[in-house]
DNA sequence: GTCTATAGCGGGATAGAC
DNA sequence: GTCTATCCCGCTATAGAC
């Protein structure tokens, strides 16, 4: 739809993220910060690569911030603060269908809007303190929480059939994150459209769980996976 | 489940991708690679890392591999010649569900199998040189290409709906990727179970695409849209 | 073919002027 | 608060003995 030339205009909406407690030029280091990061992977970026990006000396990062790995926390947890938000922030209207694919299409339409960020925060966590690690996972889990009971409340009503709820949940989630892997600006799809189409999907993926046989006597189905889950 | 120590017996399932063109010693530092590659990633990783892992000095890498991004691109050359194998090798039966469920499983299986070393494939190609990246991209077009295939047959005998091809086929093949990054060798699925759940999930997606409301007036939605995408 | 030893280089973090 | 200059460590890759 866009022609050329207007791609420039659009300004890194990493931007959006660094909330009122950095200064302009902490806000810069944050922003290029994400760019190397998601290019190069965190220990392939150098402070010199994250300092020129912001216009400074190498020197001018330490005044900001402690460390490397302290930029790569700050960006890693003002995204998933903000992913948390997103979802929190969606109406739990009537319809648990509704409900469920209001929730998919806003978290899959973040994870569109900022896949560059998004990138960041979930393949480098592995370059993360354990202490700042820790944060993030305890944000993931409450992220996760909300997907869990917009499942259950469904079943509960009686609007979505019984299914292995760790197992959807999982998948869902799954598919929305995955978007930051392959995600671009310039694909064809909107973060929007894009939202709503995983709406769609994440509702077809409930009930084809539901209809799905079960292994005989697998009766404790659905406990914990993943360490990050 | 498995207490301290136990971790030990259980050997790298990565050892069965190498082919008969290596010797002994380099397929042990090509298994100690992904693992190292896999936890830390690779500008994280260090020769000495992957030498000691193999039980040989630093210097003995340089005899089998040319460099520290050779052992890498041999390592996801391995894991992307095989998932492709694999997927190739389910027989096109009759039924087209039966045989995109099939597809989907064995898909989801290997990822879940081979999830280490599939973390490497997947989130360590930024690091390959223009030239191994190119022969990467490659294979994975053939294996996106099984799928198109798959979805394209369901829809001519009329088995599946007229959905967005394109958004279809890369939302089951993400679902099934990102089984690398949080699949765990001690959680409580297997990676037969977790196919045959995938399976399942996939039909539910394609029956979700195809009867998705279109926006009001978005007459020449379906085939037309996913033409020209 | 494997080893020890090391060359050569680049990056994280700091010192101190302004 | 930003700069220039630099310390010091650790890494890839190589040299040369065995």
């Amino acid at each position: 739809m866009n022609k050329r030339g207007q791609l420039s205009f659009v300004a890194d909406v990493s931007t959006d993220l660094w909330g009122s407690g950095f200064g302009e030029v902490a806000r810069r280091l944050l922003t290029a910060g994400v760019g190397c990061f998601a290019t190069a992977g965190f220990m392939a970026t150098t402070t010199r690569d994250i300092t020129a990006g912001a216009g400074v000396s190498p020197a001018a990062l330490y005044v900001h911030f402690p460390s490397k790995e302290a930029v790569l926390f700050e960006i890693v947890l003002a995204a998933h603060r903000d992913s948390l938000r997103v979802v929190r922030e969606v109406e739990v209207c009537g319809d648990p269908a509704d409900y469920l694919r209001t929730l998919v299409s806003h978290f899959v339409a973040w994870h569109a809007r900022y896949h560059v960020a998004g990138r960041v925060s979930q393949y480098e966590l592995s370059a993360l303190s354990a202490e700042h690690f820790d944060v993030i996972v305890g944000l993931r889990h409450r992220t996760i929480e909300v997907f869990h009971q917009a499942i259950a409340r469904g079943r509960g009503v009686g609007a979505f059939p019984v299914v292995d709820e760790h197992r959807v949940v999982r998948a869902i989630v799954s598919l929305g994150v995955d978007l930051v892997r392959w995600y671009r600006d310039d694909g064809a799809d909107s973060p929007a459209e894009l939202g709503e189409f995983y709406g769609e999907l994440a509702l077809g993926m409930v009930q084809a769980a539901g209809a799905r046989a079960r292994p005989p006597g697998d009766l404790l189905a659905g406990g914990a996976q993943a360490a990050n889950e």
